[in-house]
DNA sequence: TAGTAAATGCAATTTTATGGCATCAAATTT
DNA sequence: AAATTTGATGCCATAAAATTGCATTTACTA
């Protein structure tokens, strides 16, 4: 499904920026979620630091990514399936975080029901899978 | 399940200190995980912050912790099950974030079993599920 | 009760995140 | 198209969180 910042900014209202644009360009690239460091690295040059994360703020706040915390408290971003408004996302999927090369995947299997203890209202369930992605057991190499 | 202290590091041949016996003591207080910042809320006066990050990461390296990150990618500590062990630890089973008082529970309610696509080996998974907990339900008071 | 190895505390540093504000750019209106 | 309005950006300062180095203290061993 190919991603068109432009039409994502329209829909939600904002501002159509260079920067904003290009954020989005570089999150919908891989399939994989990618973190803020990352991002940064990537993008330092163009945007600016402040100004990176504020954009992932207000997309998050949109409903149009969403952040999947990593092993060390890393926020990663990934596109939101549309069905992802805001306040209230859908993100009822697995992820799974490499911990060879670290990258997050957004797996296309949902997450099984699970009954809650009397007391206990669950509004919402996240499930990540730690383990070795198809392209390091396929390779093995460094990244 | 009572624990002691001292023979947790003893077990693991730590040595003992009035320190790490604190801490382990703060955490297997409540049934329900501890932040780092509410534990050096709780501890600061008679711990060095950087002292407790120290003990924090060995008690998870040797497998006495187990670490838990929240939404806001703060960590959470918990005791492991006796099943626990250095570099591998087993904490199969649900946590639940309540969103109002920030808790974080350890459930006694397994984690199901889930079939990773081909290609990708999951070692270890994660299941926190978000919401409201019994006692927020209850009193829905502000802590 | 030395002697040794390791843990602690404190200061300095680094990294990560946030707030304020002048400037700049996009959208809207005339 | 020009002017106006609204809001986003960049830069700087500040705050918060985490890490490092090292002198001192403490626990264990012999
Ligand atoms: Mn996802
Ligand atoms: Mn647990
Ligand atoms: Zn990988
Ligand atoms: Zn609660």
């Amino acid at each position: 499904m190919k991603i068109d910042p432009v039409n994502i900014l329209k829909d939600h209202s904002l501002k159509h920026t260079r920067q904003r644009v290009r954020v989005l360009e570089e999150i919908a690239m891989d399939a994989v979620a990618i973190s803020q460091p990352e991002l940064e690295k990537k993008l330092g040059k163009e945007i600016d630091r402040v100004t990176l994360y504020r954009i992932l703020n207000t997309y998050e706040d949109k409903g149009i990514l969403h952040r999947v915390m990593d092993l060390n408290g890393t926020a990663n971003y990934a596109i939101c399936s549309p069905a992802c408004s805001e306040h209230h996302h859908h993100d009822e999927h697995v992820h799974f975080n490499c911990t060879n090369c670290q990258k997050i995947y957004c797996l296309d299997v949902l997450i099984p029901a699970i009954k809650m203890p009397k007391g206990f209202k669950a509004s919402a369930i996240n499930t990540m899978a730690y383990g070795i992605c198809e392209k390091c057991s396929a390779g093995m190499k460094a990244d």
